[in-house]
DNA sequence: TCAATCCATAGCCAACGGGGTATGGATTGT
DNA sequence: ACAATCCATACCCCGTTGGCTATGGATTGA
């Protein structure tokens, strides 16, 4: 129901957004121009990602000189993580209530 | 890069395909029936999101005379799971490595 | 001061996707 | 046999969005 898992799922969807974060993940702190050079579209479009990555909270920018640098914000998962251990406690309470059923059956 | 993240990010970007999801993680198998009645949305519509939920694995169905009934596929789950993990891997490793950068400029 | 670089914004377009209604096949009930 | 129910598919519509080019502000270098 949460609205920040909303806003991580739909801004991870796309590829190209998925693909910048995870540079930063693996390279750690890059200028807008080195994630555009192998970012495989134009200058523009990155930085449009960029910004919707930012407002997911997913990456910080800082200003230096006339370049941003971007870097990921990994703690900005944590809603996601969440989010699939919450589906798989569900799993697991409906197991268990199997397993309870199953035992009273068993009697 | 695994193109099953790819699926799995945009198969669980839909708000109300997420619903679904979530209703048979926490409510076990149900009928296509029953989750049209409270998804807000009309019941071709919700066929539709079952095909692609289950096009992505994510749920199994199971015919039973002119009912369908749909259960969630929690393992489906996992390369998420292994992509967020991996994320979190890249950042402690780099932060592994600032620790020995700060280690070794402190001899 | 003037040119060049870096980045963000604006505007545009085409494609995708999620919503609806209409319909038909399959099954159950009468 | 006929009606009714359950579900899936087909089709259309429109809003969203991801891509582009053009442009301009800000900063650096000459």
């Amino acid at each position: 129901m949460s609205d920040t898992q909303d806003v991580l799922f739909r801004t991870l969807a796309d590829p190209t957004r998925r693909a910048l974060f995870e540079r930063l993940c693996r390279e750690g702190e890059k200028t807008v121009g080195a994630l555009t050079a192998r970012a495989g579209v134009s200058q523009p479009v990155v930085s449009k990602h960029l910004g919707i990555l930012k407002q997911a909270g997913l990456v910080r920018d800082r200003h230096e000189g006339r370049q941003t640098h971007y870097s990921a914000q990994l703690g900005a998962l944590a809603p996601l993580v969440d989010w699939t251990s919450e589906m798989a406690g569900f799993w697991q309470n409906r197991f268990d209530q199997l397993e309870d059923l199953l035992k009273r059956m068993d009697q």
